[in-house]
DNA sequence: TTGTAGGCGTTATCAG
DNA sequence: CTGATAACGCCTACAA
């Protein structure tokens, strides 16, 4: 590989002045710019990205902190952090951790360890804390969660409005009674879906019940444990609104095993519009998550804050409905 | 941030010294290294991996090209790369290349250029001396696809048996009248599959016939189309293999759509298992794509190219059958 | 076993 | 406008 020296020389001049041509500087005569481009095609020169970093003391690239990356919603994420990162010749260095704390504690150390000039972080595990202290060591920002302390630097989804909008779809389509599969208690979005929901029954006079509600762990699995634990109970019900589209399948599935009709004898609505929401049977009618404009934000927002960009910001995302055909007229 | 002489300083020893407790050789005094570790913690002292690449002309990075980051296979494909690199603490950098041979070049000069020790490689656009120029340049490991130049760091599937064992399943169930929609026949992956269901047919003295055969390209609309196609011509047939999920995922609403039962009606396997498959209804069986292995091998062959480690390696994958509920017995 | 000195390829400062 | 020269932080012969 050529480097600054050699092309100085077959150049003519010196290395100053061809780092200056290579850095786009006016200050460089004309004539010698033109030698200079010419010996870096002649060498086929490429600058030493690793040189470079150790000189001006930035990478250029941005560590990128996902829970598991096998899954669509973080694929939508990454691509949309990539490809906007990329168009301004950034690197993205990726890490996954696992929704464990001491895994993505170790993923951060790891991205850090690599000199990363900023995070995107999609964390699960870290508390309130641990994202402020390393916010000081350098810039962050934080997708789908929303730390007060660090609000500039969040990009969330308005889950409260998109649980209430679940359920308002529901009730204008007739239904009263409404069950409700909700993720874990402490999940901070999980409840703020739920809260939604409650809101969308309160508003319509229709009184909220624990018997209507059973606590998942968004997995496929729990919409099956939690409609079998629903239909147990006794209760009636003609929808159901489940937190993801995951719990939502795992429900689809279970109930045609019970021998109910979709949507005729139950509706349902799912959460998050992530792929399989298409291909489920009926396609089911999901509140959609923006994860791919969330990811270029987050993006954006480290470009505005380590490289001087200047990209409009926005924090808080509407969660739509996206209609198909999981749910029937009462 | 400390830097390495700041530790030699207050351990009062030189900073090769330093280095060598570092670097982890043997040869220095246990009282040296005892105060050098202290120095090290009291400071928080991190090595500049940068400073370190310099010197060593090495990054500890690998660069990954792949299609697109939002589809089911890639995650897993990326989730096995990061988990085994980063356990031998290798960062992954990350490019996508939209299926584009002008993306795609781009994406790895990107690469080349942050100085990647090697590259994974998923393409498609790439010509076969397109990747062999490249190995000339950098250690490359290529997944899902064949180059003979380079048999040593490939890591594909056996498309061809993947394509038999679809169709004798079908065949064993009794269906002798089988329509196939393929992949493009521009992919040698497609052509393989198609073989092997060709090779099934032949086996059972069934003829294989144009007839019974739609070109698509992979994607959701082409399962819907080819069907309806299919079901257009002067044809019977009973069952139908789709050259992947999506299409296959296509095939069965369209079928839905057109009043046929599943699987009563039309029996349907498709091939890849992406997620999916889980999720339609009925279940799909499909032919599996172990791609979470291939990543893992495609990465183990990087560790042992440039990190002189020493996995075993294996470079052709069985594509298993994995049975749910979309054949009929007829 | 330990320390000194030079090099890795750039950028940046400061004279000229 | 151009060219020495000193960082940047670490590694590694080589010498002591």
């Amino acid at each position: 590989m050529a480097t600054i020296y050699q092309v100085a020389e077959r150049a003519g001049v010196s290395l100053s002045t061809v780092s200056r041509v290579l850095n786009g500087r006016k200050t460089v005569n004309a004539q010698l710019r033109e030698k200079v481009e010419k010996a870096v095609q002649e060498l086929n020169y490429r600058p030493s990205s690793v040189a470079r970093s150790l000189a001006n003391n930035r990478t250029d690239s941005i560590g990128v902190l996902v829970a598991e990356l096998h899954t669509p919603f973080f694929g939508e994420m990454m691509q949309a952090i990539e490809m906007t990162l990329r168009a301004q010749d950034k690197h993205v260095i990726i890490s996954v951790g696992h929704n464990d704390l001491a895994k993505e504690l170790d993923a951060v150390e790891f991205l850090i360890s690599r000199n990363c000039d900023a995070l995107i972080l999609h964390s699960e595990a870290m508390s309130d804390k641990d994202l402020v202290k390393l916010q000081s060591r350098l810039p962050i920002s934080i997708i789908n969660r929303h730390v007060p302390e660090l609000h500039e630097a969040c990009f969330c989804l308005d889950n409260e409005a998109g649980g209430y909008r679940a359920t308002r779809h529901l009730i204008a389509k007739g239904h009263r009674n409404i069950a409700y599969i909700s993720g874990p208690a402490c999940k901070a979005d999980a409840m703020q879906r739920l809260a939604g929901h409650k809101r969308a029954l309160q508003e319509a006079g229709i009184a909220f019940s624990d018997a209507f509600h059973f606590e998942g762990r968004f997995k496929e699995e729990d919409g099956i444990e939690g409609l079998k634990t629903l239909l147990a109970r006794d209760i009636e019900f003609t929808a159901l609104v489940c937190a993801n589209d995951w719990m939502a399948s795992g429900a689809m599935s279970c109930a045609r095993d019970l021998g109910l009709r979709l949507p005729e004898d139950l509706s349902i609505v799912g959460f998050d519009d992530v792929v399989i929401a298409h291909h489920v049977y009926p396609k089911l009618t999901s509140v959609c998550n923006p994860i791919y404009q969330m990811g270029e934000m987050a993006a954006k927002c480290i470009l505005n804050k380590v490289y001087n960009q200047k990209h409009q910001l926005q924090h808080l995302y509407d969660a739509e409905l996206v209609l198909r055909d999981s749910v029937n007229l009462v």
